[in-house]
DNA sequence: CGGGTTTTTGCATGAATTTGCATACTTTTG
DNA sequence: CAAAAGTATGCAAATTCATGCAAAAACCCG
């Protein structure tokens, strides 16, 4: 058998089952295993499939949704996902709003962090799961248009459920007299409910989305734990939104 | 014997038989290896065949990956996306699977449908979201990262409160012996699940992965209401998989 | 036909590729 | 954390390959 024949096999395999294991192709081809890896790495060099550990899978699955639009403010929401991801421990669940900052998060978090995250954002989840050792579970709804997050009373419902270490929020307006604000109804609810569940709350935002005020309010700045933005804390902007210590800036 | 006519008779083979061994030939052709080599490196030179270590092959069935990350055999899912698309009616409620086929079929639903669809795949519900008229409902739970859809008992208890009036499956492996497989335990409870709640089964599968068998089984062909292939329905591939009228070929 | 030229062929040599095995190492899993 | 599964690495045997060369075959043209 010649080394490109078993190569085709194996990509159709691949393209056909998604996934194959270098097992089930040793049988098939009657090679060795120390073959099919080879052929596998050989493969994967040339950028034709994802090799895994026991086998290789299809590249295609992987991130169909990255052209996206350019995203406003990049360098600060970058900054920022630094910083929140100093939050995050070994083995915590930690919940996750969507948006493009939480999604700066999402594409950030370390390869060797160990944790499960939860999500009401498709497009987080994806991105999540593309890091080898977080587990991603989504909290299924009615996916809202404009937001792109999940929805509705049976969000509302599991998230009562659940009681994550820490809660990730980007929010729309944030002003010290109305607090946390936005614009949609049902997300208000989502993010009401995503604060109630969770024993730390992050809200994160770009300096410029402060003292601006949204026509629904969330919350009050009381119930927010840490306060990230790409400012330094010792910022003057900030100062003002501090009562008693809280919230934490970072 | 003629060098020409020796590489006539060396295209036959490759034509025939997709790849040809240097040895082989060597025998057939009575001459030495050398010449058999030399009239390889020629054809390939002339770019009618390509040289490998051993022998050579065919150069068309050089397979359908055109670029990198492009989705395997496109154009027989765009077909099949089509004939799916026609059993969708107003105020349906249609449930999918995930997979590049059922991604197909997101993408190219039209913009004037009403109806709710029911999905375990983010990337499938993002594509539904693009299309205004419709309502997308995404059931949660923990994202398997090979399939990229949501699994897990809470994916099954969701399932269990519902029932679609259709459901669409991309399976892995088909086979009259067999029915309808996959190799991941989690994925198979899941499809499982969508099955069982679902009012009519449509599977969705290109003709090349008949008469394939992975290693779990999801269900039987008879439980299928709806067999869609890019294949003409009288395709004589097809005829077997049918009992009683079972499934409707599309 | 025939002699010179070109092309083709087979062989020898050493180099390169491929493969399976042994070993030590890493990752996964219960 | 220990067993099991998967991986990387070096190595040796087998096969295949490139090259140069000389003999054989084919070709050309008067």
């Amino acid at each position: 058998m010649l080394k490109e024949e078993r190569h085709k096999i194996i990509l159709r395999e691949i393209n056909l089952h998604n996934k194959v294991l270098s097992n089930d192709l040793s049988e098939l081809l009657v090679v060795s295993e120390d073959t099919i890896r080879r052929d596998l790495n050989e493969l994967a060099e040339q950028g034709l499939i994802l090799k895994v550990h026991g086998g290789a899978m299809s590249k295609t699955f992987h991130y169909p949704f990255n052209g996206q639009n350019q995203v406003y403010a990049l360098e600060a929401k970058k900054v920022i996902a630094d910083k929140t991801i100093s939050l995050f421990k070994k083995d915590m669940l930690i919940l996750l709003e969507g948006g493009t900052t939480i999604m700066e998060i999402a594409k950030k978090i370390p390869d060797d962090l160990q944790a499960t995250f939860l999500t009401v954002s498709p497009q987080v989840a994806l991105t999540l799961a593309e890091h080898e050792n977080i587990d991603v579970i989504t909290i299924g709804g009615r996916l809202a248009k404009n937001a792109n997050i999940h929805t509705g009373a049976s969000v509302i419902n599991e998230l009562s459920n659940i009681r994550p270490d820490l809660c990730i929020i980007g929010t729309n307006g944030i002003s010290v007299q109305s607090g946390l604000t936005d614009s949609d109804w049902e997300v208000v609810q989502v993010i009401k409910a995503m604060i109630q569940a969770s024993r730390k709350v992050a809200v994160v935002s770009i300096a410029e989305k402060f003292n601006t005020v949204q026509k629904i309010k969330i919350s009050d700045i009381t119930a927010i734990d840490y306060l990230i933005t790409e400012l330094p804390p010792e910022s003057s902007v900030l100062s003002s939104y501090i009562k008693k210590e809280k919230p934490l800036l970072l």
